[in-house]
RNA sequence: GGAGAGAUGGCUGAGUGGUCGAAAGCGCCGCAUUGCUAAUGCGGUGUGGGUGUUGAAGCCCACCUCGGGUUCGAAUCCCGAUCUCUCCGCCA
């Protein structure tokens, strides 16, 4: 969320960045909200400093025997007006919460100003999608031959959106994520992080999807807790309400993780194969920084994913993502989009994002300057690192053969029990 | 699921109705002293908010897990919630 005095100094600049995300917030009725509740406050912190005057002065004089009706009068009068202003203040409070939390983070300034995914900008490419001397399958059909791929049984057991994977399909998404994590751990400096898959909805508003997405995410209402949608969501949560050393700064977390979406606005697109799941698998990667070091760890963070790509020889794209296309809590994202022969399309397999201090001051996440002083808020990213079901899209429909074979990629064979291909 | 115990500042840990934002110790910071280090002495050391000054000082309010209540007055009493721990049961 953004600060209430930034808001109120800056409503000028705040109200362009909601038309830019195409997002609405009446911040005209915020401000007067804001100035309706320090007015109440300023006048209950004077009738209760009042009070504390009284209090001592009443004991004094019962403990001497002397009268003391005056004062407890003055008191209840006191007492009654607070209660007053006390629910007045409560309901102010709600209402000015309500509406701050709704507020969408502001976009970075040098993010494309636009509306749609039209308006995103290709700041990269890598490799060169290969040429095929036959024509290219979808990943489903590749699958299917191989006996691997199972949409059919998937939703027998749980309905459309779920896939199912046997054999050395299933070892090779298992390969996938194990040489991600090994990477990131080893070269990237990230700590792995094993966190959990429920979590409270405190979290969720920690991270920014709740109030917004309720509704694309899955809810266990008899415990109320959440399925998780990503692993940023525990990850980022990790130091909540935790004020932290600067010299304990960066912290950087790389967590596999099941992620479970209900992808409600999206029915009926991406209906066939791995490209849009219910349920699939992520790593994904997290850093905490010093206000001053997050954009160079944006950088930092799409190069650690682009080295999987790279590594994996899958030809991509990078897109920084225009203002009405960046999400809700970030200020500046860029996608990681592989290419994909056989479907023809550019996969997005990672998103990668900085949320300056919009997460941190939701989960009350600080860190004391090594200088001393007052606390500051850290600076929170992700990106994954990367979505699984997608990178095993490319793999299939880049490494293909003729035959219907599929060759596994150098890197995962040491996975994959040296194996040099699937059939 | 059953029975019990507990939750205090960065940490340990006192405090059962008023003088407690909270003893003490540890840690941390500053100063002093010692030819460095160690040791010692003195002082300081939470967070959020209001007001103010348009980055001051000051003044005020709140916070002893959270939310209610009793009271002129609550860290202390009462009720509820949450979390933690122990034992039993169950279970991967």
């Amino acid at each position: 969320m953004l600060d209430v005095g930034f808001i109120r100094q800056e409503t000028d600049l705040v109200r362009r960045a909601l038309r830019a995300k195409g997002e609405s917030a009446d911040i005209d009725w915020f401000l007067r909200l804001d100035k309706d509740l320090r007015a109440v406050v300023t006048e209950t912190e004077g009738l209760r400093a009042r009070q504390n005057q009284l209090s001592p002065e009443i004991g004094r004089r019962k403990r001497a025997g002397e009268d003391a009706d005056a004062l407890l009068e003055e008191v209840s009068d006191l007492k009654a007006k607070q209660k007053q202003l006390n629910d007045r203040k409560d309901q102010l409070e709600l209402d000015l919460r309500r509406i701050l939390m709704r507020i969408p983070n502001l976009p970075a300034d040098d993010v494309p100003v636009g509306h749609s995914d039209s308006d995103n900008a290709i700041v990269d490419t890598w490799g060169e999608p290969r040429t095929f001397e036959f024509e290219p399958k979808a990943h489903y059909d590749v699958g299917d031959a191989l006996g691997m791929f199972h949409s059919d049984r998937a939703a027998r057991i749980s309905g459309s959106g779920f896939s199912l994977l046997t054999g050395a399909l299933a070892q090779l998404e298992r390969a996938l994520w194990n040489y991600m994590l090994d990477i990131h751990t080893r070269e990237h400096g990230y700590t792995e992080a094993a966190a959990p898959y429920l979590v409270r909805g405190t979290s969720l508003e920690g991270s920014g999807q709740l109030p917004k997405l309720e509704g694309d995410m899955y809810r266990c209402r008899d415990d109320d807790l959440w399925l998780i949608p990503t692993a940023e969501v525990p990850v980022t949560n990790i130091h909540r309400q935790e004020i932290l050393t600067e010299d304990e700064l960066p912290l950087r977390y790389a967590a596999f993780s099941p992620c479970f979406r209900r992808e409600s606005g999206a029915a009926g697109t991406d209906t066939r194969g791995l490209t849009r799941m219910h349920q699939f698998h992520k790593v994904e990667m997290v850093a905490v920084t010093r206000p001053e070091d997050s954009d160079a760890e944006l950088l930092r963070i799409r190069a650690n994913a682009e080295t999987i790509l790279q590594r994996l020889d899958l030809p991509y794209r990078v897109v920084l993502l225009c203002t009405g296309d960046t999400s809700f809590a970030s200020a500046k994202t860029f996608d990681l989009e592989a290419w994909a022969p056989g479907c023809g399309k550019w996969l997005e397999v990672s998103s990668i994002s900085t949320f300056r201090d919009f997460q941190a001051r939701r989960a009350e996440m600080r860190y004391r300057p090594a200088e001393g002083g007052k606390p500051r808020h850290v600076h929170t990213l992700n990106g994954s690192g990367l979505a699984l079901p997608r990178v095993l899209v490319a793999i299939l429909e880049n490494y293909q053969r003729e035959d219907g074979s599929v060759a596994i990629p150098d890197v995962l064979r040491p996975y994959m029990g040296w194996k040099t291909d699937i059939r």
